[in-house]
DNA sequence: GACTCAGTACCGACTAGTTGGTACTGTACG
DNA sequence: CGTACAGTACCAACTAGTCGGTACTGAGTC
């Protein structure tokens, strides 16, 4: 944010990455955190006030990264907003190959656990989940313009009830332990942004993935 | 499971349904649970072999409840199974008023948390899960059957989606404090399951079993 | 019908280890 | 020098789990 991420910083903040979404939050030990950034306690305090300021400042660099990992991703460049959208779910989809805590979403872990325990967390995350909502409305909004000018639903709503479709693939891809069950419910997702817009139109027939 | 359960198990059991949800696993400490049970440590141990046995049992007593609700809903008494499957997605809309951790998903918060380190409660929550997803799918196949006889997709696959969508809600109702959001996810899913199964026909006025 | 005796349900003090966090020290560097 | 950064040592609080003991129940038995 302010100044420069100091290295040491940034290594705490990339195993917590790792080792929250693997372990939860309180299941995490600030020991643990120093191991993974090759650290002692003296120098995990230094850069964090207390466990609550490092998971805000992890779910900002989530964020940060996610930020940056979608804005450069080539579906973006797509020129038909519509496209840019049922982009966004393939390139989703595309991203569920790793390891399951490498795709999982640290946001939904860190609420999940401590929305009412943690209000400041529930708080960074709603905040950051918010951002990428929106980013994802902006297309939904340019392709209601075109297609949909008098839908019944805001872009708003479909873009958060994407992001429910997500976050609820993730559950259920930890809870049976591998991505497919996640795949397919993204297949359904994209279906019914297809069948929302009229994808594809039924006079141009177009050769479909 | 085997013997009658007895009320003190079952005290220990309610506490816990209510505190997992708001705290969390690692977040709800055993004696937390025994002073909502009004028991000590002794007791505790006398009905649970460690914690880890209670929150698989605590994962059983929840599916057992929700069976007990969904069986009894007064949709489940409808005669056509596409009205019964959009019966089911407006019942857990209806189930979205109470406070957040009352309508929550223990299975979820459980499985998000520990699915790594905790194999035997992950392997709990998927049976319990799945088993629900099964008694969904009932309906869909049977309204497969008769609307969609050549649907490409399973009525499993979109009875997991299903789920997911409503794991995927709750997360968002707690990251935002609120169930707002999380019932215009179910608006959307109903749209979706409407689209499918194409409902309201535009011509033919319906009435089959 | 008093008398074991086994089993269930529970208590509460205790322990061994862990946890988040503090205090102090050392060092490199401008 | 002072400041940024990191190591060492430590602590008080907490945590899961143990253990010996208590109260009560019910079934057998003489």
């Amino acid at each position: 944010m302010s100044h420069t991420s100091h290295p040491s910083r940034t290594k705490i903040l990339d195993g917590a990455l790792h080792l929250i979404r693997s372990q939860g939050y309180s299941g995490t030990t600030i020991d643990d955190l120093c191991a993974a950034a090759g650290l002692t306690k003296g120098g995990f305090f230094h850069h964090f006030r207390d466990k609550e300021d490092l998971a805000i400042a992890a779910a900002g660099h989530f964020a940060q990264m996610a930020e940056r990992l979608f804005a450069e991703a080539p579906y973006r460049s797509l020129p038909d907003p519509l496209m840019r959208l049922l982009g966004y779910v393939d390139f989703r989809v595309a991203l569920l190959r790793g390891s399951l805590p490498q795709f999982t979403c640290l946001l939904g872990t860190l609420v999940q656990e401590g929305y009412q325990t943690h209000p400041a967390i529930r708080e960074a995350c709603e905040r950051h989940i918010g951002a990428h909502a929106a980013e994802v409305a902006k297309d939904i909004a340019l392709a209601n313009d075109y297609y949909l000018p008098d839908a019944e639903w805001s872009a708003e709503s479909l873009s958060l009830h994407i992001q429910a479709v997500i976050q609820g693939s993730f559950v259920l891809a930890k809870a049976r332990n591998g991505p497919e069950a996640a795949i397919e419910c993204l297949g359904h997702l994209r279906r019914y942004l297809e069948l929302l817009f009229h994808y594809p139109k039924p006079e141009e027939e177009t050769h479909v993935i």
